[in-house]
DNA sequence: CGAATTTGACCAGCGC
DNA sequence: GCGCTGGTCAAATTCG
């Protein structure tokens, strides 16, 4: 038995388990800290909720004696009713008529003991059951991953055969690094033309993302060339540029039009953040230079730019103003990658923009569907309390609204579309930015919390975010199966396995195996706390 | 006095 | 081609 529960522990440690976990989650409707955080076996037995701890407590009676009451308080909460307590009780009244259990099995084993055997016996079967559940959903899950792998690889295919049909590709005898989509930077050939060599997994993130940043960051790149605002930043333009164009983007990148841009999977997303806030900056754990601000049409309230100035060269920008509607609102856009770790009270937030990013930009922001369909997935966010989608903007963004649903419940009540935004209520709520230890005891899957709370944002720890979030989530499955069919179509079988993107190499995150095409997906962003 | 902010100018994209 | 708009730059100004 104890060897059962280690054997499950491991598991539910790996990874896949985290769909069990959030399950076990919500089994119990426990919403366990991480102080509780307990040995393996109970929460193994909590799994199963109340009962479990009966068979714990047997085992362990001493210590079940002396922490009863931790014990209760740990893993009875909603789900723990007096009911519950009184099956505990019961076996702590037989310590407490005998003194120790044994002596209580010892003068009343038939019934004791059938007892204890039958429930043994019904907990095993239970745990063999959810054994096969947990297969099935990670088995599932492995489906799914790698049809939206061949989704994501497929779509590449396509920009990449768009753009060797370019003329200039066709004058060009040499392999054009610009034309490749290199995700882990493994790719020598990618590399070599690379002028940087400084922060190797920071600076691929970069080159990929601003290798799909169409005009918008080119334009600036194009004017930065000449400007030499700093060594990195150049050495970023440099690679923007070699992979745009050595002169003039416009001319030399393939001809891609907005309508082509739409399909491409990785561009740069914007995620915009609606907070109340009396204070004319959110205090979101960067730190930030102002740079410029402009009266925006339709707004009489000026907007205000800001670059992040945590890193030299840090690409990430930020637009700040107050919604034109309710002054009250301040709407914070981000844009960008820190290349740079970020302080602990800026990760949280930072990993939930960049979720929401790399959501955006991973899925289908050409789809209705998808968008719609990206609701189950948001739902991890710890920030979130409502997400919009925009496949309309000139950016691809998300906006997740902190303004409403202020109690933070989770609710799912979706507002009927309405052109091509969605709202997708989230739980989390205004009230407790800048507090991330606030959100622990909510929805949030405590894998993907730790990851959350405790990781800097680095580039990659956008797979580690994405997975946990992603295996935090039991309906991920069917709803990223809905998401991809909505992309693709029919899923189909693998025809492209040699794809130059991913090497081959993927990286395992707590036994989830993730393909590394997510380093490409811009960590947008940052943490964010009222003032 | 250095750093941060302000603000007018400039540039590029886009629609007409 | 022109004007509008968003985004950025950089000199001027303010602040600590």
């Amino acid at each position: 038995m104890e060897n059962q529960h280690r054997r499950e522990l491991t598991f539910l440690s790996s990874g896949g388990g985290d769909f069990l976990r959030q399950r076990f989650d919500r089994v119990s409707e426990n919403s366990s800290d991480e102080h509780s955080d307990p040995a393996p076996p109970i929460k193994e037995m909590d799994f199963f909720s109340g009962s479990g701890n009966k068979v714990y407590e047997t085992k362990n009676h001493d210590r079940a004696q002396d922490h009863d009451h931790d014990n209760t308080n740990n893993h009875g909460s909603a789900a723990t009713t007096l009911s519950d307590r009184r099956v505990n009780t019961g076996l702590n009244l037989i310590s407490e008529s005998s003194g120790t259990l044994r002596v209580a099995s010892n003068e009343k084993p038939n019934t004791q003991l059938s007892t204890l055997q039958g429930e043994l016996r019904r907990l095993n079967e239970e745990n063999g059951k959810l054994k096969n559940m947990l297969d099935q959903i990670t088995k599932s899950y492995g489906q799914l991953q790698a049809q939206l792998m061949m989704a994501l690889q497929k779509q590449r295919a396509q920009v990449q055969a768009k753009d060797i049909l370019s003329p200039q590709q066709l004058m060009d005898p040499r392999p054009s690094t610009k034309l490749e989509v290199n995700v882990n930077g493994s790719d020598p050939s990618v590399s070599d033309d690379k002028t940087h060599n400084e922060e190797p997994s920071a600076s691929n993130t970069m080159e990929v993302m601003s290798k799909h940043d169409h005009h918008p960051m080119i334009k600036a790149v194009g004017r930065k060339q000449q400007q030499h605002e700093s060594p990195d930043q150049d050495a970023l333009d440099r690679s923007s540029q070699s992979w745009g164009s050595s002169k003039s983007p416009k001319l030399e990148e393939p001809k891609i039009d907005q309508e082509q841009v739409a399909e491409i999977p990785f561009r740069k997303a914007r995620v915009s953040v609606r907070a109340r806030s009396e204070a004319s900056l959110i205090s979101d754990g960067c730190q930030w230079r102002k740079y410029g601000q402009k009266m925006a049409k339709g707004n009489p309230c000026p907007r205000a730019y800001f670059r992040c100035t945590m890193a030299v060269g840090c690409p990430v920008r930020k637009q700040v103003q107050r919604c034109a509607e309710d002054k009250s609102v301040l709407i914070t856009t981000y844009e960008g990658n820190h290349n740079h770790p970020l302080p602990p009270a800026a990760t949280a937030m930072a990993n939930t923009t960049s979720a929401a990013a790399a959501m955006l930009l991973s899925g289908s922001t050409t789809s209705k569907d998808a968008l719609t369909n990206s609701v189950g997935y948001f739902s991890s966010m710890p920030y979130a309390s409502m997400a919009t989608l925009s496949a309309t903007a000139p950016f691809p963004t998300i906006t997740l609204d902190l303004t409403q649903n202020p109690t933070g419940a989770m609710q799912l009540n979706r507002v009927p579309p309405s052109g091509t935004n969605f709202t997708l209520p989230l739980h989390g709520g205004p009230q407790l930015l800048g507090h991330p230890a606030m959100f622990l005891p909510q929805n949030i899957p405590a894998m993907a919390l730790a990851q959350l709370g405790q990781r800097q944002v680095q580039p990659s720890s956008m797979i580690e975010t994405m997975s946990a979030a992603i295996a935090s989530d039991p309906n991920f499955s069917a709803i990223l199966a809905a998401a991809i069919s909505s992309i693709i179509g029919t899923p189909r079988s693998s025809t492209n396995g040699s794809s130059n993107n991913n090497g081959g190499s993927a990286v395992s995150l707590n036994g989830i195996s993730v393909l590394p095409e997510s380093p490409q997906l811009p960590h947008s962003c940052t943490t964010f706390s009222a003032k």
